[in-house]
DNA sequence: TCTGGGGTCCTAGGACCC
DNA sequence: TCTGGGGTCCTAGGACCC
């Protein structure tokens, strides 16, 4: 049985979003800000042909985004999540396999299906997700994971396609691979392009036809694999069940410089906080906490200060309580007055399965006591909503929060947004 | 004034062991 | 000229993704 899978990729996804809400911002230039309103991470198309590009600083663009009025919005991460959710149960419909690949992306398995016609299939499946969701979305099937990303593209740039392109036929696929970039390939980023290029490779189907030992040797093992599947040779199958996180990473930058001990304990604590809730979620525990700490870079006249510092837990953990307080002793180990602080982040790593942690016969903590006290913790927030119960070090004043001046409301999650009442 | 956050995998090289 | 060789573990750094 030969292999087929379809990439489902939705279009400008958080902007997508912001037009669901709001319907008379279609054909209008809109784009959404990373935390702090910092940076452009998604443009509509009218975005990208006023040539804002993705990742610019947001004063930086500023001036073109007024003069051309383009729409702006901070990332309001709860309605893009629901939405999502939203776009892959839709997705679910149409297969029982289905890879949700991230938060705008899902890969699907038509590799068994007899009687369909895919093109069609995969048309019916862009129309339901839209007319469903209203996201639009753009669809590429063919024999390898690669090879659907690279259809993908095409499917979403080019106009005869109109959002669905399947890659089936030797010709097509050659005539595809050529008019492909190296750099756009899934798996080159810009350093391997770099590399191609000065080697005379500068489309997908010349990088297809390179020789096994010149990937690995200038790719790795990873690039030899990247090559097969360009071939049509699979090498990467669907992850239906995610996999449990290796590392656990809690980190923002911060809303305003911030110069005390106190305050950068507080940040840590809710960092500590919220790794310890994603190491329940996937009933794991970790041996070693990581805090670091740094200045702003992009502020060469001020002074610069970098420092991380791991502890190794004597027994691994997932408790808020534990995590926190590691947490801050490390903080306070590396942490240094007279620094204008930009950023904070907490790192967990040595993941392992919450029921196998070792035991140690030095330890004081009562574990089950732990156990149930963050059970009854994530239930209430669970319950009464996020952030209702937290450890006293989390604090309140929290000045440090990242900014969001333009934030969307929560459509989907509260009534009075839903009703526009006041 | 203002520059995101959260991940994965691989390799090279040093330390250490027998 | 030529200084043992092979295995494992760990870490830092590099590359990539959305």
């Amino acid at each position: 049985m030969t292999s087929l899978f379809a990439l489902v990729d939705c279009n400008n996804f958080y902007c997508s979003v912001m037009r669901v809400f709001h319907p008379e911002l279609n054909n209008v230039p809109v784009v959404v800000l990373s935390n702090n309103d910092g940076s452009i991470i998604a443009r509509s198309n009218e975005a990208k042909a006023l040539g804002l590009q993705m990742g610019q600083p947001f004063f930086e663009a500023k001036p073109t985004i007024d003069k051309y009025n383009v729409v702006y919005f901070s990332s309001n991460y709860t309605l893009i999540g629901d939405m999502s959710a939203r776009v892959h149960s839709t997705l679910a419909r149409f297969t029982p396999n289905v890879e949700i690949y991230s938060i705008d992306e899902a890969f699907l398995d038509l590799g068994g299906f007899k009687g369909i016609v895919i093109p069609d299939y995969a048309r019916t499946i862009r129309n339901t997700v839209k007319k469903w969701t209203g996201i639009p979305v753009s669809i590429g099937v063919a024999p390898t994971k690669t090879l659907a990303k690279l259809a993908n593209r095409i499917a979403k740039k080019s106009e005869k396609a109109n959002g669905v392109l399947v890659l089936t036929e030797a010709k097509h696929l050659e005539a595809a691979l050529k008019r492909t970039d190296v750099g756009d390939v899934w798996g080159i980023g810009s350093r391997y392009a770099t590399k191609l290029h000065s080697f005379g490779i500068n489309n997908a189907w010349q990088l297809a036809n390179v020789t096994d030992a010149f990937a690995k040797k200038h790719l790795t093992v990873v690039g030899l694999r990247l090559v097969k599947e360009l071939r049509g040779e699979p090498c990467a199958d669907l992850e239906i069940e995610p996999p449990a996180k290796k590392g656990i990473c809690s980190s923002r930058s911060f809303g305003k410089p911030v110069t005390t001990l106190d305050d950068l304990k507080e940040a840590v604590a809710v960092y500590a906080s919220r790794c310890a809730y994603k190491l329940r979620q996937q009933k794991s525990a970790c041996r070693v906490v990581t805090v670091f700490i740094h200045t702003n870079p992009f502020r060469e006249q001020e002074p610069q200060y970098y420092n991380t510092k791991t502890i190794n837990l004597p027994v691994s953990s997932s408790s808020t309580i534990e995590l926190v307080q590691y947490a801050t002793m490390a903080l306070e180990h590396i942490y240094r007055d007279g620094f204008a602080y930009k950023k904070a982040g907490v790192y967990i790593t040595e993941i392992g399965p919450a029921d196998g942690a070792q035991m140690n016969i030095f330890d004081r903590v009562d574990r089950s006591k732990h156990a149930s006290l963050m059970l009854t913790l994530d239930q209430l927030n669970k319950s009464m909503g996020k952030g209702t119960v937290k450890v006293a070090a989390e604090g309140v004043s929290h000045i440090w929060e990242p900014k969001a001046e333009f934030s969307p409301p929560c459509y989907t999650t509260r009534i009075e947004d839903v009703l526009k009442v006041r």
